[in-house]
DNA sequence: CTCCCGATAT
DNA sequence: ATATCAGGAG
């Protein structure tokens, strides 16, 4: 997409919602990336539905240690890949008390030698809890970008780097909620809603999809 | 590349 | 019935 296109396409999302977050529920640095963690292909809405309870209880790794593999298992179940993040979960709170106080580490790659935390989770982590101008590429952005043409690339990593490189400044902080929100609303794997959406004119998916009234 | 895996939308 | 959901590890 060109230089002019890209920055229009960012004031428009930005208009609409001045000051995006993640829609993760989370009250501390640690819990927040139990909470990424736990959000690998799975919606939003069901890690906050099974973390609710969860973080009332647990809100350090000590604590999540001590709540146990079959103890966090049964707060998770409903989750999807439920037994994997689990184990994951408490191997990362492990290794959180051993090698850092039980501080989480303001550091993409020292996040990265966390159990279940990857590059994308570490990005999550250092933009919403650090305010870094980092562009975690999930499958909403991955898809936005490759759709519309406004970052294509092959892989996750492709996107992320051409993220990196044509984002206009204003815009780095917040640019990778923006598009994950546009991608979860507007801009859906199955049924994008191009008649509502604000950059459908900049987006080279030229489909049309019929107004709302006639489209199912 | 495969496996992990429940809830929800279509 | 099947695709999709804030991926990561082996």
């Amino acid at each position: 997409m060109k230089k002019d296109d890209i920055f229009e396409f960012y004031a428009r999302l930005a208009a609409d919602n001045p000051a995006p977050e993640t829609e993760l529920n989370y009250g501390n640095v640690y819990q927040l990336v139990v909470a990424v963690a736990l959000s690998a292909q799975s919606t939003d809405i069901g890690v906050n539905k099974a973390t609710r309870l969860l973080f009332e209880q647990v809100k350090t790794p000590q604590q999540m240690v001590d709540l146990g593999l079959d103890g966090l298992k049964e707060h998770i179940k409903t989750i999807g890949l439920y037994n994997n993040k689990a184990k994951n979960v408490i191997a990362l709170s492990e290794l959180l008390i051993a090698d850092y106080g039980g501080e989480v580490p303001a550091n993409r790659d020292e996040l990265t030698k966390l159990p279940g935390v990857g590059r994308k989770t570490a990005n999550v982590v250092m933009n919403c809890a650090f305010g870094a101008e980092t562009f975690a590429v999930d499958t909403h952005i991955f898809r936005v970008g490759n759709r519309t043409g406004l970052a294509p690339g092959k892989t996750v990593l492709a996107v992320e780097k051409k993220l990196e490189k044509q984002t206009p400044s204003p815009f780095r902080v917040h640019a990778h909620h923006w598009l994950i929100l546009h991608g979860r609303y507007i801009c859906k794997a199955r049924k994008p809603e191009c008649w509502r959406c604000p950059v459908a004119d900049l987006c080279r998916f030229k489909k049309k999809t019929p107004a709302p009234a006639s489209a199912d």
